[in-house]
Parts: structure tokens; C-alpha cells; sequence
DNA sequence: TTTATTTTGAAATATTTATTCTGTTTATGC
DNA sequence: GCATAAACAGAATAAATATTTCAAAATAAA
């Protein structure tokens, strides 16, 4: 079998690995089907352990991978990893195969459309990862915080400005009493005079993050009012000063970013208070 | 701090070593902050790939990875790279269930989580069917109508203001000259008085249509001046008027809508422009 | 400004890890 | 039951990857 299996090209993806398996699930000679068996029911193990301890766990030679991995027309066993790491590194099977159609149709290079395919491309990304880094318990906190909120103070600058500017006319239909500090004339420090404990703000910024941002974020939590950072890193300076943060990791295209993730979040955030004060 | 570090035993779980990493995130010299850094915000590649690579993606030397583990007291790099493949194996199990929220977005759970979901759902149903809707000539010849104006226009209110604000943003940082429709003072008629036809304009609007916009784009195509117009629908009032225009057709999500599409289109549009000049 | 200390980059080295090779065993057809 | 071919285990070798080292640069202290 080894001659004809060299034949075939070898698959890329988890996916059509797995099918090439099984439909050679009869034809695997004994120690090979045993490394067979143990690849598809410990896949994670398969991607991230060495040959050796995975020999160890299947209870074959460390050679018995190699020859496998052969079998199935890879290089070695390498080279059959990877495709092991890459079912963890993009794990959203459902959406994979649209994706791979936007792909391909990039495939040609330049021009405008090339340029929608990768921002689209890129704020899909960016949306499936939203879910990843955002955690349940952290998203009800900044509810909380919003809904207990007398008036929410909304300050987000140069790139952050849309989400601002966004979340005002959310909370507007929504009946949500709020104050865009938007700087209108370098008034700021005057439009967040009045904010009290019992108010709450949030503050959007990511790098390189605008420093009149984080400076009346500083000053407005001295003064004891509750914040809720919407950023894109655990180092970000806003992070250390919030009461609640939420991480969105946008992923670049050339020098430009998406907001996607940033705007399906602050719906979400603007939504859900409206939707806790109503039921309290 | 190489000393103390070493000191204190090294975290043994990802969220042990996360929040180690944090408390010490304003003591860490140049290159291991930019390794802390990089570490949380792609703990996949930490987790997948080699040194070098890794090192190559984060942009230090390979050395810096390993002087960055042994600062936190781990023995050397491949200590440390267990932590983050443990998290790959430990999060596994709960993707299955996550998956299936997402795709349940049938209102049975409410929730904030539920809610982010469904608006991410949304956004990227709406990225998937952008390229349906913009057809290549369209969106060449709407590249055309931006790349050969003197100075872009930009009106788009309430809804749209977002999106508006965002363009201004990205033609700023791309040295494309404009003047954004803010309307501020209601000053939207003197903003708007020195449109000349070598100028152009772009309007953004979706129902309800906000009338002083589709007044003022009326006004301005009147003298003239080319209009893109970014809208929902062909039944747009504002579709008659333009010179070229673009249709985005947001998914609904309740009451409300995602804005990913139109960003995206608006993101591509200004990228492309910047390309055309400069290739120009 | 000078000096001491820490941090960094780049190359050399050590270690781990994958792969190949060889003799031996097991299966298959005659 | 013998001959032939395939499969295998284990050791030897090759390749890759991590780690150490040391001089140069940057930073902090005097």
C-alpha cells in the first residue's frame, strides 16, 4: 500500500485528513491502524506532543509515526502535525469552508476588490475571536455596571471615535441617559465636570492609544466613578484603571483595522443594559 | 529583577501565569514587554510554534524569548510553551457548546453573552453577502469618482454617522483631503457652500432615511458636484441622485442593525483611493 | 559627564527531536 | 511447510530547535 498511497497528494486540512483515514480504515496494516485510531481520538495530542511521547501513548515505535505519516503521503510526521496545530489554531469548522471561498476569490492581486475581500476577511476574524476573548462573567459585570449607572459618560477618541459616537445613538433609542465626551471647542474637562460616583464611564482606546483618553479616564477614576474600558490588550494603559475591561483583539489588514468586533460589542453592551433595567 | 523573579515559583496555569504577567507589566524592560505582550495577545502562536518563529512574529530575538521565561522563573522556553499548549488542550471542550450558542441565535437564553452572539452572527451574515451586493465595476468606478476629486465630502447622520466619522479618520491618516458633514452648529448649509464640481460627495444613508441628509445630497448634486452614495436599497431616495452608488444590506438583529458591512465598504473605498492616487 | 549596571543582539553551542537504516519478525501466496 | 514480501522494533544518524555566551548598546546612578 505504501506505493499507492504516495500517489495521492496528501490533504491539507483536518477535515479531509480525517476522511482519508477512515476511508482507509481497512486497508492499515496492525500497528498502523493503531496509530490511526489514536490520531483521530487524540487529535490534540497528535498537535502538540513530540513523536517520541506520542509513540509512548499509542504504544508503537516512535519510527511507526514516521511511516504513517508517510503512508498518507507526507513528508514525515512534521509535516503531518501541522495539520494537527492548524485544526487548533482556526477551530470554527462552520465557518471555515466560507471562508476558504473568500480566499481563493482573492486570489487575484490588487485592485478594489481585492481590498473588500481582505477587510472582510479580516472583520470576520476579528468577530469569531470576540467570543474567545470576551468571558461571560466579565460581560455581565460591565452590564451591571452600565445598568446601575444614573447617566453613562461615553469617551473614545480618533479611532475609537465611531464606537462613541455609535453607543450615544444606541443608548439614545434605547432610552439609555447618557453624555458623549466628544471635546466639542477642548471643552473635556468641562463636559465631564458634573460626572459622579454613581455615573459611570466608558472609555475606548487602542493603540497607540490617545493620550488626552487616558489621562481623563485616570482623572475621572480618581474620582471614584466606575469604569468600563473597552481596549485591545491587557496593556493597554486604560486596563489597569477600570473597574471592568473587555478585550477586543481586531486583526490587521496592511496598516488598517477593523471595527467590527468593537461595534458588534458595544450593541451588544448597549442592548443588554436596556434589557436589565427593563427586567429590574 | 531577574533576581526576586526567580524567587517567587512560576505559575503552573495559564491564568496563573496571566495574571503574573500583569502585575509585573510596568517592570519588564523594552523587549520582554514586547514578548509579554505578544504573549498575551497570541497565545496560539505561543503555544504552536517554534522560537524562532515566534520570535520572528513578535519581533525580538530568539534569546529574548527565552530570557523573557526565565524572568518569570521557568527554566527556559519549552517550560513556558507548556503552559499555553495546556490551555489549548483544557479549552477544547467547551467549544462544542460555544459553537452551538452561536448558531442557536433563536432567542431561547437571554443574556448578555446571547446577545453578543447574535450581533456577531449578524455582522459577519452581512460581511459574507457584501461582495454579492458591490459589484466590481461599481466599485471601480466609485474609487474613480473619490480618486479624482479635489476635496471628498462626507455626510452621514445619526445611523451613519459612525461610519462617516470613521472615513474622515481614514482619509486623514491616508493624506486625502476632505471636510466631514457634521453639521455641527447646524451649520450643515455654510459646511457645505464651497462644494465645487471637481469636488465629490459622499452621502450615507438607510432607512429611515435622516431627511436632512437626502436634502443636502439633492442641494449638492444639483450644483453638479459627483455623489457616491453608500445606501440599503435601490429604492433609496438616495440611489437617483448619485453618480455611482453602493448597496449595503445589513442583517437585522432585533430592532437593530450591524454597521460591519458599511465599515468594511467604507475601510476598502478608502484604502483604494489612497491606492489609485498614489499609483496615479 | 563619567561610571556601573542592566539590557540587548547575534552567533556559537548543546540539546532535543525527527528520520533513516538494518536485522528480525510476521503475514501471505504457493 | 516453504518462499517471498511486507511490516516492524530498535538503534544510529541527521536535522531542527532551544539555550548559552559574550560583546555592544542602552540605561541608570554617581
Amino acid at each position: 500500500m505504501t506505493a499507492d498511497a504516495t500517489s495521492s497528494s496528501a490533504p491539507e486540512s483536518f477535515e479531509g485528513l480525517r476522511d482519508r483515514i477512515l476511508e482507509r480504515r481497512d486497508q492499515f496494516p496492525k500497528r498502523l491502524a493503531q496509530v490511526a485510531r489514536f490520531a483521530l481520538e487524540s487529535p490534540d495530542d497528535m498537535a502538540l506532543n513530540t513523536v517520541a511521547e506520542i509513540a509512548g501513548k499509542a504504544d508503537v515505535q516512535p519510527s511507526t509515526l514516521i511511516r504513517f505519516a508517510q503512508s498518507l503521503g507526507y513528508s514525515g510526521f512534521s509535516d503531518l502535525q501541522q495539520i494537527f496545530r492548524s485544526r487548533l489554531r482556526d477551530r470554527w469548522p462552520d465557518y471555515a469552508e466560507r471562508l476558504q471561498g473568500l480566499r481563493s476569490t482573492s486570489a487575484d492581486e490588487g485592485g478594489p476588490v481585492h481590498l473588500l475581500d481582505g477587510f472582510a476577511q479580516t472583520a470576520m476574524d476579528s468577530l469569531l475571536r470576540l467570543r474567545e476573548r470576551v468571558s461571560e462573567p466579565d460581560l455581565n459585570a460591565a452590564v451591571d455596571l452600565l445598568a446601575g449607572a444614573k447617566t453613562v459618560y461615553i469617551l473614545g477618541q480618533r479611532r475609537a471615535f465611531p464606537v462613541a459616537s455609535y453607543l450615544a445613538y444606541a443608548f439614545g433609542k434605547l432610552g439609555i441617559r447618557f453624555i458623549l465626551l466628544d471635546n466639542l471647542g477642548a471643552l473635556l474637562p468641562e463636559q465631564a465636570g458634573f460626572i459622579e460616583p454613581d455615573d459611570a464611564l466608558i472609555a475606548i482606546s487602542f493603540t497607540p492609544y490617545t493620550p488626552s483618553t487616558v489621562e481623563m479616564t485616570t482623572l475621572i477614576g480618581r474620582r471614584g466613578v466606575p469604569i468600563l474600558a473597552i481596549t485591545d490588550s491587557a496593556f493597554s494603559p486604560l486596563a489597569p484603571i477600570a473597574k471592568v475591561w473587555l478585550e477586543v483583539a481586531e486583526t490587521d489588514f496592511g496598516a488598517f483595522r477593523s471595527l467590527a468586533a468593537t461595534l458588534c460589542l458595544a450593541m451588544a453592551l448597549a442592548v443588554a443594559t436596556a434589557e436589565k433595567r427593563a427586567g429590574a
